[in-house]
DNA sequence: CGGGGTTTTGGTCGCGACGACCATAACTTG
DNA sequence: CAAGTTATGGTCGTCGCGACCAAAACCCCG
């Protein structure tokens, strides 16, 4: 993610001033685990346009930064968080006329946290909260520009990095339970898993998880205290559970 | 693939010409099966920088135009191809000094053709060929910009998306045998595939493949003349042959 | 015209993964 | 201590899938 291409037959003597000129922004979509469901971090717009809706936050690449190096430099602006927790470009958006000021191009991010903590609003933020992925995909919560569409994609891309890549491990602590690691599949699946089977495909091979022989304290309903995990190295390469393959219907 | 995001609490009074200013353009890589093996067109450039090397073909993006619509325009004029067949977004690239004359983001673009016909180079283009993928990515062609890394991207994303979606029919034409169906996974994946077990898969569930009744002509080599098949309607929602999962190795 | 070669296509078999389900352990609260 | 709750281990049946074999349908060549 870093050259730039172009028209290989420029004519050598060429003005840059006569091809249209774009503002490129980097918008950063952040996710992250809140009592077993997925939120989003967004911030109000105080500003017009779209003043008073909530916004992806982002802001504008630099000429002398990569798009990398601008993603993370706006993640750590927006949320005082500096690791490097996962952050993974999913998507180009430019369609003319989504910011009525300007000519702007956005490159979007996914980020994923597992803790915001703090959430540092922007020194230009209006107010920035941690909302259900759920509310703002339904229109319970209305969304500035094109951002609702960035959204779904954004959840769309970390369903099946979910299963492709270790993306998993950053929505937890770097030490949890298996029914953290399992709430994770199941609130971004949608789905329902077997804790039995699903601890055992975990545990199953090394290097996914790795006992920590510390337990975890039960919550106030009781129960058995579950087992603490570290993350292994194999989640670099992508995770043990694989997303249950709706059956695929046959149609005459 | 279509709005802009902008920072919330941008000044009201802002002037845009004290942001800065980028040209974006739209990279395609262009894949196609020939003889079994996945190919790229690709472009040599005739003027400086880089003059003499390969390149990926592409072009500014006009304010009025999407990003999607800039993409298939430049298709259709550097190949003539006015089908939508198969075209993906897949990255964007923004390194500052990767272009040496301006500041310039690409979003890259993938492409699938059947069948290139007539490469029409286009205005500006010196010439335009298509190159075996593994030539171009090991360094045997000398690729412009940084796009060897697109292009190392694009077929990254060509695995992932052959198991995912059903990319595999943008590959063949109209009317298809087992084989060249066959061939186009083999050949994306580097893998080899059992026939019998392949057509077993594919014509399983209704919906895959449609026989046509009629047979294709046997090759000179001879054998059993194959059935012609039609592309049926559930690959539009991802092809029924997973990539098969190299055993993840565990380790102590 | 018959035989060898080649490709397609159908059949069988066995293993391994995985989901459903039950049972037990270990803790909570009252 | 009893009841409830969560974690964790065990069993079992099924299903997908790869490896392999065999027959069918065509080529070319003598």
């Amino acid at each position: 993610m870093t050259t730039k291409t172009k028209r290989e037959g420029m004519p050598a003597n060429y003005d840059p001033s006569q091809f249209p000129a774009f503002a490129v922004t980097v918008d950063i979509v952040i996710l992250t685990m809140s009592d077993g469901r997925p939120h989003v971090l967004l911030v109000r717009r105080g500003v017009a346009p779209f003043e008073g809706m909530w916004a992806i936050p982002g802001g504008f690449k630099r000429p002398t930064e990569t798009l990398d190096e601008a993603a993370k430099r706006e993640l750590g602006e927006e949320t005082g968080v500096d690791s490097a927790s996962l952050l993974t470009q999913f998507g180009a958006y430019g369609d003319p006329g989504r910011d009525p000021r300007m000519n702007v191009v956005t490159v979007a991010y996914l980020a994923v946290l597992r803790d915001v903590g703090a959430v540092v609003a922007g020194s230009d933020a209006a107010a920035a909260a941690l909302i259900p992925v759920s509310d703002a995909l339904n229109g319970k919560v209305e969304l500035a520009f094109d951002h609702a569409q960035i959204l779904r994609d954004a959840v769309d891309r970390a369903r099946v990095d979910l299963d492709h890549t270790g993306m998993a491990t950053a929505f937890v602590g770097p030490t949890f339970t298996m029914a953290e690691l399992r709430a994770v599949y199941e609130g971004i699946w949608g789905v329902h898993l077997d804790g039995a089977n699903f601890r055992r495909t975990v545990v199953a091979e090394s290097g996914w998880v790795i006992p920590t022989g510390r337990r975890a304290r039960p919550g106030s309903s009781g129960g058995k205290p579950a087992e603490l995990f570290r993350a292994g190295r194999m989640w670099k390469l992508g995770g043990p559970i694989r997303q249950p393959n709706e059956r695929r219907k046959a149609d005459s």
